[in-house]
DNA sequence: ATCGTTAATCGTCGATCAACGATAAGAGAT
DNA sequence: ATCTCTTATCGTTGATCGACGATTAACGAT
């Protein structure tokens, strides 16, 4: 248990910006098409700078790639974020399903 | 694309419980030997007070269980929260990875 | 040079978060 | 009944979030 908290701070960085119902969408979005910008705005219930923050969110975390596009901005899913999300979370789910053989613990006294 | 809003609501709550990295050194702890208390504050450079907060959030999320032991409170990791989380994060993941063949899509025109 | 479109930013507002100290509540032991 | 230990809750503070409308900036086209 090497406690590697460089991972556990990245986990929780990219779990933060999951941490959201408006975002999934955002990304459930783009995984299907790539680069779009004011459609998502049509795609969702929210006025348009609220988008707009949610992107920026994304974007801060690194899960989505921005891109110019003349006056509008062409937005990807980031495939790099995809696999460090697994490759962070992966070690930390195994660990924590291992907890489930109670036996081994030595559990409440 | 069936748009699985109550898996994608219910992902964000899993995640948005996720993104603290204090959280996420709770569940670690919590991995190795189920049933601890007061030794989380002592794990953590952070009040006890504080420390019960962030179990709050755990517990609300689903992801630790607590049981009364006594004057004290037994923490453990919910096995169904890591399976329900794999349940619900695995379709996205995937359907997000498929977005990284760009071959397939539009593309910014 | 002006207009229209697009998207980022600003400013605001209420709500929530994260942290703390202090207090209260529960259960055992004396 | 009292004392102690443990933990949840209260109250507070500053920071951040989430939402919006309004404004600004950037670019293409007229």
């Amino acid at each position: 248990m090497p406690a590697d908290t460089t991972s556990e701070q990245r986990l929780a960085e990219l779990a933060k910006a999951l941490g959201h119902p408006a975002r999934i969408a955002i990304l459930r979005t783009l995984a299907g098409r790539s680069c779009i910008c004011g459609e998502i705005v049509d795609e969702l219930p929210l006025a348009q700078s609220t988008v707009s923050q949610h992107l920026k969110v994304l974007k801060s975390a690194g899960w989505i790639l921005g891109t110019l596009d003349g006056p509008r901005t062409c937005y990807s899913l980031n495939p790099q974020a995809v696999s460090e999300f697994r490759f962070v979370l992966g070690p930390a789910l195994e660990q924590w399903e291992g907890a489930c053989d109670c036996s081994t613990g030595p559990g409440c006294s």
